[in-house]
DNA sequence: TGCCAGGCCTGTC
DNA sequence: GACAGGCATGGC
């Protein structure tokens, strides 16, 4: 049964489509297809309206809670430092852009997976892992597949349906081979070491948002394969840490651009004091706004 | 064919 | 603390 949200200050194609979350498809019409918890979702937003089913039936209050409707974009984007016009230019571009609350465990494997590799093979890798280790996603008849789902070549056989985000345990069980199989290359060692240690209790993912800032990224940075960035990442993307600002390949180049342009010798730690510093309690949502201002413009620069 | 990708780890200075 | 090299793999 298709449902219908009101929005407004919110753009659906930019929050799914701005880097943060890997699982959202883009079919014809406008609809994006995901999965969020146990239920496969598609909705699309016609303007003020966001139009969404989802099999089995979820409660409205779950892509709600996800999209981060609940908050006013106009009240967060106020903290942003007012005299900052590479920042205000990048808000008004995308405005509506909307930093999603994803589930830590498949957030933190997700950007493990991430380092060194394009976003396209991102989504490949966290696709295999869910059809391989997650659990297939079925309605009442048996079926959870729209029409509009469209064969993805690059994943090998016929359609299957939907399937969950694998849980910590069964990645923790796998094999280093099988990981291998997702096409994970280095990386396997490191999500299995971590699903392992998450597993038997030596990290709390659960903990981590009730934690000060400074001591939860201590906490995650101690998993392999997670450093200041990934760590930034989950609790930005997946523990409510607004104030996470995650310093990629993309966000460095952009900060030293936009903020150091005649100063060539700016080391790392001061684009990370200048982030703590400058943006605010919501450095994250800057943070996302600049970056996916960053990668549009390569795109068009790339086009023209 | 060769380059490079939402980084991290390790060893060296 | 700064820096370089290595790491797997696929897309272009």
């Amino acid at each position: 049964m298709r449902r219908r949200i009101n929005v407004s200050d919110f753009n659906l194609a930019t929050t799914l489509d701005c880097g943060q979350a890997f699982r959202w498809k883009l079919e014809h019409d406008g609809w994006f297809l995901g999965v969020l918890g146990k239920s496969a979702v598609r909705t699309r937003q016609v303007d003020n309206v966001l139009e969404w089913e989802a099999q089995p039936a979820a409660d409205e209050a779950l892509i709600r809670y996800y999209l981060a409707l609940d908050v006013s974009l106009r009240d967060i984007t106020a903290t942003f430092p007012a005299d900052d016009a590479p920042l205000r230019d990048a808000v008004r571009q995308h405005w509506g852009l909307r930093v999603a609350r994803q589930e830590p465990w498949e957030c933190l494997a997700s950007f493990i997976a991430s380092s060194t590799k394009r976003i396209v093979q991102i989504r490949q890798i966290v696709e295999l892992l869910a059809r391989r280790f997650g659990e297939p996603i079925t309605n009442t008849d048996g079926r959870a597949r729209w029409p509009q789902r469209a064969e993805d070549p690059r994943l090998g056989e016929a359609i299957e349906p939907y399937h969950s985000f694998p849980t910590v345990d069964v990645i923790a069980h796998a094999s280093h081979q099988q990981l291998l199989d997702c096409k994970l290359g280095f990386r396997a060692k490191y999500l299995l070491t971590t699903a392992r240690m998450i597993d038997s209790g030596v990290v709390d993912l659960d903990a981590l948002r009730s934690m000060e800032y400074e001591r939860a990224l201590e906490e995650l940075v101690r998993l392999p394969g997670v450093g200041a960035k990934i760590g930034n990442c989950v609790l930005l993307f997946s523990c409510g840490f607004d104030q996470a600002f995650p310093i990629d390949v993309w966000i460095e180049r952009a900060l030293r651009r936009l903020y150091f342009p005649r100063k060539h010798n700016v080391t790392r730690r001061q684009l990370r004091e200048f982030a703590r510093s400058h943006f605010g309690p919501y450095a994250g949502w800057a943070q996302q706004y600049l970056f996916f201002s960053e990668r549009t413009r390569n795109k068009n620069m790339r086009k023209s």
